[in-house]
DNA sequence: AGGAATCTTGCAATCGTTTGCAAAAGACTC
DNA sequence: GAGTCTTTTGCAAACGATTGCAAGATTCCT
């Protein structure tokens, strides 16, 4: 076992220090010459590089964050709202950051997560900033955390927001243009032949607001009866009861189900069949997101699709530009609706 | 706007040394009160309390991080295997995921998050863990880093590992008996009819193989013919053509499927469907994971449970004890045989 | 050869907090 | 009122890397 010989009896170098004594140069020659600069001579950088290499040594980073000013990670944050059980596994939000890590690691920063509950901790998102620990925030999800980023947008560049774009905000956001995408569901709803409507999930979120008002917008403009919203939470286990307790009282009445979400549809999709209502026979179903699981229900469901990966991308991009000194604009991408079976 | 004026006006108070000359005081001492030590003077302390409220000042992490030699961040690393694009949005891995950081926030660390892969960077588990910016590490399935793992082992004790569990070895792995697992899913099969199963999923990763393995360990006890490894990759995209061409070749002399997760379980029975072969009357299906699809599958999917929460639980206590100085065993978690229809 | 220009390097201050040590200030005792 | 204990505080040295400045070494030119 050479090797773990080797390791014990070589002398450990943690520090730059311990290098540049190794190296016999000075601690800052071994700074320059790690850091890639050109002011050190060729050979004397290859020599402290080999060492570091063959000791495997690294630079501490937190002290070179605090001398530098920068850390190379970007905090990434998940308010959770008053449906604190839903967001932990909720697949959107889940391959979204999936998406970030990947772009972020692609940038050079490392990621830092952080799941907040605003309710017992308001101060959430200064918190984290004010910590000294990251360049630069993302924010998942506005929640009902509207006013609170606003007000910090007014004093800290160097933060995105996925979510809602509301006329005249102040902060910058990438997120979907979800009114549109409820315009695009109810249109197809409609189309598929559907004349009373409703709209499952919860409408306090500013997105899922946005979806509701989208549809509201065509039941409006086509002379139907109101979009109807039944109400429920977002996690699967609570969701289910109060779709079946739904569809038990509005099923019969209605021929179009549009869901806030991929999930609930799917959930939605199984009620009514325990109910008997035939899909897309008598009630149409339309989903948003376009998670892989709209691909596998049964039917296969149609949905208004999110482009999580160009979001992803948007994000760090225009972090990256804020970072940068740049001032930028809110992205709001286009949905597109997926025609399957279910509508 | 009286906010905002206040905000400009008021001297900016960055570090503790401003807030020190404010409250009239050493630095030493404001450090000592925000810490909430003992050695204050009761007056003293709140006096910098209320100081430290009023102005939102919050000591940089990076700073005390460094005198202290430890950062109250806990890594968590993904590496990806060849099947690079399945993990990002595994559900499995995300939901341990998002457990994970509920778990390390109540206990006051904060969770920096990366994803490697290991053979475009051999050097990835060492330079995380070099990086001082963590106080210890939690990787996120062994991958086929199974060797690099344990080398690391043997010099650095805050790491945990989510996998397998093999016989020896010395990292301390916390991840459900997959062996085990695998043999209550071949049981099952058998119990529910089958006679010539076939395991879909990729044998490589270590869990899988024990997965495959305990399938097997029940079809030779039972005199049966040995288990058919139908081999696919893990992300949905790809996984659904090599599935269909795998039924294409063998749908009709198997009556029995252990699909590797309910991922694949859940593409599987559309593939059956699409193929028209009756599920369980022509085939029946075990997934493994009890992931939220696999009540949502039509017919809804028999499967192996893995208590997720409970590994997020485990991972984070060992590592904890393990930061404290203990030396803990690895903790091997039972599945749990979970029956709905497909078997 | 002398002097200017260019490369390399070392020195020492700095980033913002923490903490051992010792001084200062009270509190108490006899 | 002097001496002993406690509290409270300030001082200054860490933690480990970076970087402006200036000195030392080279090279180049005339």
């Amino acid at each position: 076992m050479p090797d773990r010989e080797d390791k014990l009896t070589r002398t450990t170098v943690r520090t730059i220090t311990d290098l540049a004594r190794l190296a016999g140069v000075s601690p800052g020659t071994v700074s320059r010459a790690l850091a890639g600069k050109s002011l050190v001579n060729t050979q004397t950088r290859q020599k402290i590089e080999a060492l570091a290499r063959e000791h495997g040594f690294r630079p501490n980073q937190m002290a070179s964050g605090l001398r530098r000013q920068k850390t190379g990670v970007i905090g990434v944050v998940i308010p959770l709202g008053h449906d604190i059980r839903q967001q932990i596994s909720d697949s959107f939000f889940m391959t979204l950051l999936g998406f970030l890590a990947d772009e972020l690691t692609t940038n050079g920063y490392d990621l830092m997560l952080r799941r907040v509950v605003p309710d017992t901790d308001p101060d959430w998102l200064d918190r984290f900033i004010g910590s000294g620990m990251i360049d630069g925030v993302i924010v998942i999800g506005q929640s009902d955390q509207f006013e609170r980023i606003e007000e910090v947008a007014d004093g800290y560049r160097a933060m995105v927001v996925w979510g809602n774009h509301t006329e005249g905000q102040r902060h910058c956001v990438v997120g979907t243009d979800n009114r549109l995408g409820g315009r695009m569901a109810a249109e197809r709803l409609i189309a598929a032949g559907a004349r009373r409507i409703a709209f499952l999930g919860d409408t306090g979120p500013m997105e899922f607001a946005a979806r509701f008002a989208g549809a509201q917008d065509v039941a409006a403009r086509m002379g139907l009866p109101p979009v109807l919203p039944l109400v429920t939470h977002l996690s699967p286990d609570r969701a289910s009861e109060e779709i079946a307790a739904h569809l038990a009282q509005h099923g019969r009445e209605l021929d179009g189900i549009f869901a806030a979400t991929d999930t609930l549809a799917a959930l939605c999709l199984t009620e009514l069949r325990a109910q008997g209502l035939a899909v897309p026979g008598d009630v149409r179903v339309v989903g948003f997101d376009d998670l892989p699981i709209a691909r596998q229900t049964v039917p296969a469901l149609t949905t208004v699709r999110q482009d999580i990966a160009a979001g992803a991308h948007g994000l760090v991009d225009l972090l990256l530009r804020r970072l940068a000194g740049e001032s930028t604009e809110s992205l709001v991408l286009p949905p597109e609706l997926v025609l399957r079976e279910t509508a």
